[in-house]
DNA sequence: CCCGATAAGTTGACTGAAGCAACATAGTCA
DNA sequence: TGACTATGTTGCTTCAGTCAACTTATCGGG
């Protein structure tokens, strides 16, 4: 039996987002609208700047990406071109297709118009002290990997943690095994209990973690502990599905292979269960051996746990 | 020396997220706009319907309330009137105001497109799994309430943990207190394993944790622990920034001291740092009495550490 | 009780945004 | 070469929205 969508409330968080954020954009640009051009031709402009310089596009190509009527279109451009922001030249392959580019003085214009929005948004954001900027900018980021909008860039990073990364590491981690394979909250314990404990037997020299980012967010972990003299444990490696694929837990893995024998360790071990089947891949590929297996009952469930080794 | 807000990664992450947003709303909105109704007549019906009903709005309330041209709107509403969703009505105590209420139809008609705009929306999140959704809405909170927009309700809610909310605590109350005080990682490491260790060893009889929720965001914590039959210890204390000044603290505090005393403990105690100067406040009102300071060096700083306790 | 001031609302005239359709021109392919 | 298609231009129209002049109603003060 379907019920109204009126009466989800994600669906009235969303709509009551979309309302203030409409209304934030609306003010943003209030001012900006005020220039001497309009928002076409601002749009316009805004293509024109971020386009390739070899591949300039043409008026078909506008029309597309900006969804315009070709008519409007074309008068958008005459008034541009007369006020001397853009050219219009036959391309070299193609007479048909009209290559537009910014002439010097389009350029100028546009810059200034950018970053008169960029300051907009700069004096939005003076009011902030930096914890909430980032905390800003993170939302935003994960609102658009969400909803499926591809960032420009995929890459990650690995670096070092930082105050607030193991706790995000934590809540993530046990967001997902709890939605993915059922685990119940001592499985947050149990990790919890590991990385305070990382911390506070810290041994710089021969134990480390890496926090990898992606986007601005926090997408992945792995750590470093000194089992003994020879031997290092990887623990909690963590890749958020958002960035699989990508070979962010090989990167991680090899990351800790690389320092583990930097630090002089002969050998690297690691426990797992054999529901996790993504990092069993990254295990095997990584050169570890699968050494013995042992039933528990962990998290509210029945696992096999896992030990998993190999020599450096 | 002033950087260009161009060069800033924060504004052109927003700007970013703008664009997106902007072009992702116009999509929710295009189908819709294809009504028979444009959108500021839309604009109309939704202020009307959302209007009190005892205080119904003037055509200048409206005008005021859309930012819209008196003259623009007296023909949107006699559009509206005419086409019966609107009964212009002058105001009992002041005939110079026409009271605007939507009839019969104008309900059904502006429920009609509300249902359609939330359906978009419902069909956005379809392809969501629950925690995708949560995660939005929540970004989207965090948003909001960020840049200042004040949300209808803003009363918090305790409840019970769940998976994921300890990591959330830890991030978050690691992230503060590095910013307010300057505290080092190990202060993270440290609530780790208090967390962690509060999920192994925990009774259900005599141990309870509470997570405060603002509008669907977890914005405060609290745990109380057994430290033996008679005396129970309450840790963790943290309330966000966000939520200051709204009793979220002193909440939390008598939720404790009120499970504490039908769990049959005797006596409540805990332990803080003298920096901490608003949870002083929370625990002195609270009715504990500071028992003994003393000095300790933890989290990269000379500290007064403090301990509190109160019979019950 | 009336008169000016003012608030609320209406109407006419106008501008710019945007869409549609007919048309011109240049390339493409049989 | 001729039919066809892609590209761009122009004329016409509609609608959204603004401005200013105007009407009407209310209110306060003499």
């Amino acid at each position: 039996m379907p019920v109204s969508p009126l009466q989800d409330p994600d669906v009235a968080a969303i709509r009551q987002f979309n309302r203030f954020h409409t209304r934030l954009v609306g003010a943003l640009n209030e001012r900006m609208l005020a220039s001497d051009y309009s928002l076409a031709q601002v749009r316009i402009l805004y293509e024109l700047a971020n386009a390739r310089p070899d591949a300039p596009p043409s008026a078909r190509d506008l029309g597309d990406i900006l969804q315009m009527d070709a008519g409007y279109l074309s008068r958008l451009l005459s008034g541009l071109e007369s006020d001397g922001l853009l050219a219009r030249t036959p391309s070299p392959e193609n007479a048909k297709r009209l290559a537009l580019t910014l002439t010097e003085r389009g350029r100028e214009v546009f810059s200034g118009l950018n970053e008169a929005s960029a300051r907009e948004v700069a004096s939005l954001l003076s009011g902030l002290p930096a914890e909430a900027r980032g905390q800003l900018t993170g939302a935003m980021a994960r609102i658009r990997r969400l909803l499926g909008d591809t960032p420009d860039t995929r890459a990650f990073i690995l670096r070092d943690p930082r105050p607030g990364d193991l706790g995000w590491v934590i809540h993530r981690q046990a967001a997902l095994y709890t939605q993915e394979y059922g685990f119940d909250w001592t499985f947050e314990g149990l990790i919890s209990e590991i990385a305070g404990k990382f911390v506070r037997e810290f041994d710089p020299a021969r134990e480390r973690c890496w926090i990898a980012e992606m986007e601005g967010e926090v997408v992945g972990s792995v750590f470093v502990v000194r089992q003994d003299d020879e031997v290092a444990k990887l623990r909690m490696l963590y890749v958020d599905p958002v960035a699989r694929g990508r070979g962010l837990g090989r990167a991680l893995v090899e990351e800790c292979l690389r320092f583990a024998r930097g630090a002089g360790y002969r050998r690297m071990v690691l426990w797992t269960n054999d529901i996790l089947v993504s990092a069993r891949r990254i295990y095997e590929a990584a050169g570890f051996e699968l050494l013995e297996e042992e039933h528990h009952r962990s998290f509210g469930h029945d696992l096999v746990g896992q030990n998993w080794g190999r020599d450096l």
